[in-house]
DNA sequence: ATCTTGTCTTGATCCTGATCAATGATGCGC
DNA sequence: GCGCATCATTGATCAGGATCAAGACAAGAT
């Protein structure tokens, strides 16, 4: 793959999956009738560890991932938290209709977004049904998924939340680069153990060593502490107690 | 409060939160531009314990609850249960766009569903868009519920979990009555000491253990096994481990 | 090269909630 | 009334994961 052909794939890319599918990045594009929509959109950056928003805090912008990787999370007042979603390339963050944000958003890693004026996108909804219609459906996948989670935390051991963790970041990942999850494939974790930890339900001592156990058991392999293989997804998911049905590849 | 208001306010109540706001039993009341609706809806009951459809099954109407409860879980191939949601009155069942069912969903007590037959019902959102925004709204509220429960699920302990879903069917009871939640409220509690263990991730007996200890320091009060009494409902939020903002009246 | 700092691993011990088991209520059919 | 089924309570014991604590490892900073 040369720069021209991987630089033409990236200046005309979609938009994530942000409810209205116009172009991320070039201006050259053909329009398309959504292109007002770029007097009211703009991208903003984030380093790794800053928040994005806070919760309670009033909402201005809806936005979907460009690149980068956010947590969606919950903490109370005695400083327990619990993630409760993992905001990947495509997805998207905000209310319409709502006026102030339910949850914290962080930046793990380097984060652009882009940004939608809350009250134009509104307004734009309006005129526009079939961008409601389109983030209905991404609405339901995101509820389902949460809906997916509340098995993992309430009812699966230690063992099994970390196999299901890695099993949907591997999904993910695959489904980012547009090719099917396969035995063999790897990825690099974007999470900290703590930042598992949080998503899981567990201590970062506990994820520690079921991650250990997991690799001296054959299930996965580590490059280093972050970069994963999974030499059988099969054997993966079994470790997940989840049967191969179910489980879209969002 | 005599027969006859009685009725009256029975006849031409609206059906719950169903997306489209018609009117739930009355025939007789003043046409509105959604009537068309009564071509394609119909009524169906379910007794205490009936399963209304199963995971995977094909969809082929969705609805909204008018009365009684039902239960929206997951199981695991050994048995192990979670409830992801509960449906109470004026709670929408279903997804457009989507051919088959993501969870199980069983009548708890006497169930009473107003039902769409889903094709025409996907037809109607495309051509009445305030359809599709409220039920935006709803499964945007939705979201956030569940995401709130997982903070449950994950972190808290058995004592708290018991005492947040108690706070939340009190919530909803008073909700469902259109009164504010006050102290010395009571509400007739509406699953087992089984399902409430699904609901919590807990097993029953611990949902016995720590219903009794609330009972005993006093932050409830029962009457029989199933009619509960909130002596002080910010004595029991304290224990819920919430403080007393966030948690919308749903 | 050494010191920091952040992240991860591993060990020892404790405690919450699960499990196994027996016993009480309550309601229902006859 | 009695038997039976369902649901709930309570007790004894166990185990999975939390907690407390010590070190390992890598990448920068000085």
């Amino acid at each position: 793959m040369n720069d021209i052909s991987f630089n033409t794939r990236l200046n005309t890319r979609e938009c994530g999956g942000c409810p209205i599918r116009h172009r991320a990045v070039c201006a050259r594009c053909e329009p398309n009738e959504l292109e007002q929509l770029d007097a009211i959109k703009y991208y903003r950056t984030f380093e790794a560890g800053q928040p994005v928003i806070w919760s309670g805090d009033p909402m201005e912008f809806v936005s979907s991932v460009v690149s980068g990787i956010a947590t969606l999370s919950q903490t109370m007042e005695d400083g327990r938290t619990q993630m409760v979603g993992l905001l990947l390339p495509s997805d998207f963050i905000g209310r319409p209709g709502r006026d102030t944000t339910p949850f914290d958003v962080v930046a793990v890693t380097d984060l652009t977004l882009c940004c939608f004026r809350k009250k134009p996108f509104e307004d734009m909804m309006e005129r526009t049904p079939a961008i409601g219609t389109r983030l209905l459906q991404m609405t339901l996948d995101e509820l389902d998924s949460a809906r997916e989670w509340m098995l993992v935390l309430g009812r699966k051991t230690a063992r099994e939340k970390i196999a299901s963790l890695l099993a949907i970041v591997a999904r993910r990942d695959a489904a980012l680069h547009k090719v099917p999850p396969r035995d063999g494939m790897s990825f690099e974790l974007p999470l900290t153990r703590e930042a598992m930890a949080d998503y899981l339900g567990l201590t970062l001592e506990t994820v520690s060593r079921q991650v250990s156990a997991l690799k001296k058991s054959g299930v996965i392999k580590l490059e280093g502490k972050r970069r994963v293989i999974i030499p059988d997804l099969e054997a993966l998911i079994t470790e997940a107690g989840d049967d191969m049905d179910g489980a879209p590849i969002t």
